[in-house]
Formats: structure tokens, sequence, C-alpha cells
DNA sequence: TGCTCTACGCACTTTCAGGTGCCTACTTCC
DNA sequence: GGAAGTAGGCACCTGAAAGTGCGTAGAGCA
């Protein structure tokens, strides 16, 4: 029977759509930079994080130590830091560098890659800064409009 | 006892740094945009979808209806459908018209604040689809290193 | 007259990112 | 020599997002 029309096609348009769904160059970017810590270590690492010392808060990227990122991302767990810093290396967006010194001390770095993607980050918090007023705005008038 | 060093300290600090990162714009954006089905939508909207006629993929923002988003978007349940699109409504994003022709019809439109949003998230589409092949890479290369 | 379409609403369930807590092996400080 | 720091690993738990399924009210269609 043919009568498969509404229900079922939308099944198997989700069905062919999930494929390339999860391919899709956009989603991944998406799903990596909106994970709560990338976005943070992200610019901490390029040096957008609280400068308590020096002039200007453009600042440039340098490498940080694992407990240095520990207490710059005040709040954030060793286990997620770690996970976090580790997608980003698999992801050729940081680099970990093991020095041997007297307890071993390790410093990661963001790489061409991880800074590139820092800029555009930093233009989603422009946007963001410029923006986002206006939509907390409308979010309010919207709440207090009466239901209907 | 003023023991509480480092574990005290770094809870103290999560409640200090949750507050403002509540509050945190671009964390209200990152996660406006994660949603699975926002930039699809705002792609839709924005004429990045499939265009089945004309020339150019640019495509111009332009008016759907409910269901010609639903198709569009292949895949989408109309709860996550109607729940998307009422967020961004909500937030300025989109704006939403009732027509009362035969059976109601609706139509969803990108307002000024939505195409503005929407010119970000293509830029968001132009890095992944620059660098997304960069981090395949990596990853596969970081996946097939023996593990240590 | 039973089926479908439009544009949703509501309730239940699943899923997984993120969080918590406890562990390590080595070292330095008091 | 016990506490704390350094850089994590492992196992379990939770909460929110997403998915599934069913209902609806009026209307067209064979």
């Amino acid at each position: 029977m043919a009568t498969t029309t509404a229900a079922q096609r939308r099944a198997r348009a989700k069905t062919e759509y999930d494929a390339f769904f999860a391919a899709c160059p956009s989603r991944e970017l998406l799903n990596r930079i909106s994970g709560k810590w990338v976005a943070l270590v992200l610019a901490a690492l390029g040096g957008d994080g609280p400068q308590r010392s020096g002039g200007g808060c453009t600042g440039e990227p340098r490498p940080m130590r694992y407990s240095e990122l520990s207490r710059a991302l005040a709040g954030v767990s060793q286990k997620m830091l770690t996970q976090t810093l580790r997608s980003l290396e698999r992801d050729g967006l940081v680099s970990r560098t093991v020095v041997a010194t007297v307890p071993v001390t390790v410093t990661y770095e963001l790489t061409g890659l991880g800074v590139s993607l820092h800029h555009m980050v930093r233009g989603l918090k422009t946007w963001a800064e410029t923006h986002m007023d206006d939509v907390i705005a409308h979010r309010a008038s919207y709440d207090s409009e009466p239901a209907g």
C-alpha cells in the first residue's frame, strides 16, 4: 500500500538526513565549541582571560600549564579540564608538551588551527556582546506578554 | 581551621564563577545556536537551504511556512520544530505571522536581528568547511597513534 | 465517512554531556 | 612522616535536551 504519506515519508527522510547530519562539518564545529569549557580554554590560551598584569586586554596566545589553566578557569573540575584539553589536542587545536622538571609539568598551547578557531570564537563573543542585549530585551517583552 | 587550601578554594571559586557564567552573553549565544535545529532553521529561513530552483546558492532571507520548514529540515519532529521556532521568536530572531486562510497557515521570517545572527552562523559554516578537514585529519592521526 | 492535512500541545522516555568523588605515584614543605 | 601539590584516571550519578507517541479542531477528498 502506498498510503505511507506524511509520517512515514518523514521517517524515511529522517534516516537519510541523519547520515548527512552526522558528517556535517558545521555541526561538528558547533559540537566542538559548544562544549561548556572549550570556549573558555580557547580564550585562556588565546590570552583573553582576566589579565591581572599588563595594559591592554587584547592578549596574545601563550602556553599555559595545566594548573594555571585550572586556576584561570575557576570552577572547572580536573576531569573536565583534562577531557576538554584532550579533545582539543585530538583535533589539533592545542598542543601538549610534557616538561620533565622537578614535578613533571605539562604546558598547553594553541596551534595555528587553534588560533584560527580562537579568532572566530572571539568574533562570536563580539557579536554576543553587541546583540545579546537586544535578545534579552525581546525575551523579556515576550515573556511579559499575556499568553495569547 | 584554615586548612581549606586546594579543594575548598576551588569550590568557592566555582560558586563565584557560576553566577558570572550564567550571565555571560557569549555563553548565552553558544547555548542558543548550539541547539540541534537552531542553525538549520536559521539556514533555511536565511535561504541557505537546498535550493531546488534558481541559480546561485547564496540565497536571500524569505518567509517560510511551518510545513515548508518541516520539509526543508527533513528529520525534525513537529515538537522540536515548534520548540525551536518558539524560542527563536522569544529572542526576537524570527517573527511569526498567522494567516487566517482556509486551514490556518503560519509563516516564519527572520527579523533584522535574525539576519545578523544568520550571517554570523554562515561565517561559522565557512570556517568549518575550510578547516574541519584539518581537524578530521588530526583526529585520525591522533587516534592511530599508539596510546602512550 | 474514514483518511489526511495544518500547526501545534502534552506526557513519557531516552540519552549523554557534564559533575562528583575517590584513586594514583612522585615530590617538597614543615 | 603526614599534608598538599602536580597531572591526571576511573566509576558512578544527574539533569536537561532531544525524541516518541498520541490528541485536536476544522476542513477537503474519494
